[in-house]
DNA sequence: TATGAATGAGTGTTCATTCAT
DNA sequence: GATGAATGAACACTCATTCAT
């Protein structure tokens, strides 16, 4: 026993402190991405995680796998969202609205995020599409719910609309004037058909 | 009236070569812009002219000013165009809407400039206010034509909106797919009040 | 003892490289304030050090940081050899004599160091500070001793000859002729009361 | 005579505009070197004389000639002052004190020049030569008188004390405790044999 | 001859990434 | 594995000096 103990524990026991590092990691990230936004140093948020620069290159080789990881919990609630939004609204735009809403706050509340849905960083393509991939099936249902029940026109591709919600929901901070969730829903009641 | 001009030459003349370095600095920094990015190295810029790069201090102090001095014709064509076509257009909305797709046209076609209206990059404010300053009136005097009109309500105001359009304008290159044409055309169709 | 030895050095130990770097550096530094000046350019020191330039911004943020680990030891060295002199001597004035030449000797040794006690940079108050602070409190207290044995008046403040015995330590290279400690010499005789 | 006019005017006059130039510009250093040292930037110098910096550099091909004739007139009434000071004072001692008073007066009242004195700049060495070329033999002419007057030992050479006080003069600015006449005085009182 | 626009080497500083310990 | 020291490319900005006008 002591011979398996020796073998099986030590493998665990790492991953307990990989682990233990991988958290500390997207903790001390989700801080510093909302104080210096995504494009934060590598430092601060090894700083901030108590570790070294280089165990998060370990964990997360590129900047776009660390954010990812920050978010992912949020993003699949964000997708669990959809289906049940079009299950208790009233109508499909209803529901529509509301979760944009809920992804406008989603993005909001995330520094910095909405700006890495943007295409004109180099390399962050992966990031976007990891969102994306995950978010357009989702809206893309919602979409088509409404216009299955006549409310908006056909010609609104999912993945554009997204994008559109994205760039919406950039650079809130320095301009207390400006409410994101408000524009998407004026974007959202844009695709109203008339009736 | 030959004379006149003679006249009015001659001081002028002593930067023949200046202004030519000043021009082939605007037309650098455009081109450069829309490969690079407004945040492009000096350096790129420079050599993109053919100049030394302390032509472009001498020219352009800030990056701020060589941004504002590359965009302020085309800034002050949709300035104008306002009121061309608030006289022009069957209605108030509609001419918002012609005015909104100008100024779209104007951001997406320079890459980079758009994400210049976003607040998150520090230093930038004085850029970000030269255009704000100079189009936020003429959309305020669109968006009233419509309320007056009662076209659209009222309780929308013209800087939150040209922010919403100029974020919509933003990251266009990566994505042939995106038409922030059509998503800030959206955007104005929400602003409709329902009949 | 040597277990103690044992769990006292791994501390250290990680650092070894980094220990061995900054010794380069502070070699590299001494050997090039002497060719180019307190004012050489950080590139020219890393390459003397054979390190990169990051380097000496981790272990000296400041080129004030680095002039003074690079003298610490022998400012050191002066403070402690005030009282030593003070007891040795025959008289008070002879050993702020010798005190004053040893001083002179560590300043004329290294080439620049003299000219960081002249007021007119901007950014080397604290190096200054630095120096005064430590050498001040012994220099005032060799005088004192000489102005209670009756050998000078009371009228000189530690901190003003301390300046003064700087300034003529300055720029010594150039003129072989030139010789500091025995100006120093004449402005500590230039102390004594006529007896 | 019209065509001695042509030959002979054209030159006077534009002798007249470069004098003028070469005057304004001697104000202007002397002011320039006043505010921000001998070192300060070409571009300031003759931005305060209001002409072009080519126009330094016809007239003044280094800086080191714009130094020296800037302060021509100061150091000429300095060497002056020498014998009719020695004509004038009790002793030779006396007028050597005086004198040397005068030269630090020079020297602190010309914000920087005193560090020029100072052999570890690169290319200051026409100017130091300069300087001490003229004002040695004066200093020379006053030691001997005094080692004459049995009040001084022969064992001071005239251009080491000018360094020295030239030394004592550096950097005044930074410091209001620091007395360089005080110090200088000192010096000299030091070269007194005691009787 | 005067001007000042242009040049570009020089310098400080930051930060992503690698790798010896 | 984890650490964090080291690297060095990248960049902004300054200013002495030259030279076309």
């Amino acid at each position: 026993m002591a011979d398996t103990a020796k073998r099986a524990d030590p493998p665990v026991r790492k991953r307990a402190d990989a682990r233990r590092n991988e958290q500390a990691l997207l903790d001390a990230a989700a801080t510093v991405f909302v104080a210096s936004g995504v494009q934060a140093p590598v430092r601060e948020i090894a700083a901030q995680a108590g570790v070294g620069m280089g165990t998060i290159y370990r964990h997360f080789p590129t900047r776009a796998d660390l954010i990812i990881a920050v978010y992912r919990h949020q993003v699949q609630a964000c997708v669990e969202a959809g289906p049940a939004l079009l299950a208790a609204a009233e109508t499909p735009h209803a529901a529509l609205t509301q979760w944009i809403d809920r992804f406008v706050d989603f993005l909001v509340t995330k520094h910095g995020l909405a700006a890495t849905l943007r295409a004109d960083q180099q390399g962050f393509d992966t990031l976007i599409h990891y969102f994306l991939d995950r978010l357009v099936p989702v809206c893309a249902q919602l979409l088509q719910a409404a216009v299955d029940a006549g409310q908006i026109s056909d010609d609104v591709d999912a993945r554009e609309l997204m994008r559109a919600i994205g760039n919406l929901s950039v650079g809130i901070e320095g301009d207390p004037d400006y409410d994101a969730r408000r524009m998407a829903a004026l974007l959202v009641a844009g695709l109203r058909v008339s009736t």
